[in-house]
DNA sequence: CCAATAGTGTCTGTGAGACAGTATGCT
DNA sequence: AGCATACTGTCTCACAGACACTATTGG
């Protein structure tokens, strides 16, 4: 339960919000799998998308971005819209707000606040796991990189916006700086490799793949990373920036 | 200037409707070259995009559906969301919307609803020309077809809106069905060429642009056109709908 | 016949995909 | 040496793009 200071700390707080819409963001992380960023809901077993509220005089991508910054720490991460949530009923007629019954029930205002109609906008953000620092909002107990193919259950139809976000990265790979993003700052092929395997969802060959890739020039090699296994040591590379920023631009040719 | 009915009427109207936010449509047509749907605003010069708010208990998409129906009678027309805009002020500081102000603002709670800052959705849909019967609404005195490289000029950021959706639509060509939805029943294949030029901006090689696209299989060959021009007559096509909806959903290889 | 446009064929370069061959780090 | 993984090369097939050739309509 949140205490009364906080109680009127967040009513003011919402009193400069913008009624009937919110954002909610699809954080990826890589780290061998594709990982998203959820929320466990206090009094519930849902989950949920980081998300938030437009201020006033805010720019709907600001919201965004604010929300991130809030719940990763992270300011120069990804960011693009992608899509608005605009079913009449998004939380389904029989899905009850456990969380928000049990939070704000005495505070009518912010009671009012919540049982509103919420369009929402969607955006999907790419960021470094080991760069965020994941903290929870005062809905929920837990803020967490979840493996994207384990998602528990889910409040309202967020399950349905990370597949939308997925079907537009998917759709935009080539003009998406995901490696660039989700990967630290040196990296073998084979994680590159993987990584585009994991949001194609499909495997690639190996050779192919290595061929493709360094012809495009965006890589710089470094030195070998020697792992300690009983194999060829792979190099290490980084990306050019700038090359690799104009090829997204125009397209760069996964797919 | 409205009469005292059509201002009751449109104020019970709007107290039904979601605040703060709108939808807008570009609406294009092809008639050998592309045209968008436009208002002329009344007491104005500029022109207009589409739009309309969204009903307290009606989808977003609906919203746009309803929209497109009210302005051009089509029922069974293409229409798919973009992108929702979200900058603080759209309108831009300077710009006053002349139409509103001469129309509305005896009446106060009209002039509140338009005062409202909105966040708009934008849509945009393909409609067959000769088959739309463009309609003005309430703000407007003509709807025409505009070419689309001739747009006057328009209210707040819907010239953005349009070139968002331009953009949109190039990158997902392949997915989207516009030959049937904008060609008639039968057409050329130099037809549908300047239509994928259009789109494209761009212009294709002939031979290969015939080549590939019946190689694809999703057109039925008809008899021959005879203009009475002195030249060779050309073949008639229709789409096999079917294996061209199979296509556009796998992705038609056009780029 | 000619002019104009439509339709088809040919050549070349590029690149994707399958897969084989070589290299190297460690036990 | 042997294993495991990384890296590179080769072959084939398909297709995009440039462009030439043939076909047809009406003057």
């Amino acid at each position: 339960m949140l205490t009364k200071k906080q109680f009127a700390a967040l009513e003011k707080e919402s009193r400069n919000w913008l009624p009937g819409h919110s954002i909610d963001c699809v954080v990826l992380g890589f780290d061998g799998k594709l990982r998203v960023l959820l929320l466990k809901r206090v009094h519930s077993d849902k989950w949920a998308l980081p998300g938030g509220f437009i201020n006033k005089n805010e720019h709907l991508d600001d919201a965004a971005r604010r929300a991130l910054k809030d719940r990763t720490g992270l300011k120069t991460i990804y960011l693009s819209q992608f899509h608005t949530f605009g079913a009449f009923e998004r939380r389904g007629k029989t899905e009850v707000d456990k969380t928000i019954q049990q939070l704000v029930s005495l505070n009518q205002h912010l009671a009012n606040w919540f049982s509103q109609r919420f369009l929402t906008t969607g955006y999907f953000a790419f960021a470094e796991i080991n760069k965020a620092h994941p903290e929870p909002d005062f809905l929920s107990e837990k803020c967490e990189w979840v493996d994207l193919e384990k998602i528990p259950e889910l409040i309202f139809d967020h399950r349905d916006i990370i597949q939308k976000s997925l079907d537009y990265i998917r759709l935009r790979i080539n003009f998406l700086p995901f490696g660039k993003t989700l990967l630290g700052k040196k990296f073998t092929m084979s994680e590159l490799q993987k990584l585009y395997e994991s949001i194609l969802n499909k495997e690639l060959d190996r050779g192919n793949f290595q061929k493709k890739i360094l012809k495009m020039n965006f890589l710089y090699r470094h030195d070998k990373l020697l792992t300690g296994a009983a194999n060829k040591a792979p190099y290490l590379y980084s990306f050019n920036k700038k090359r690799y920023d104009e090829l997204t631009k125009e397209g760069i040719g996964y797919i």
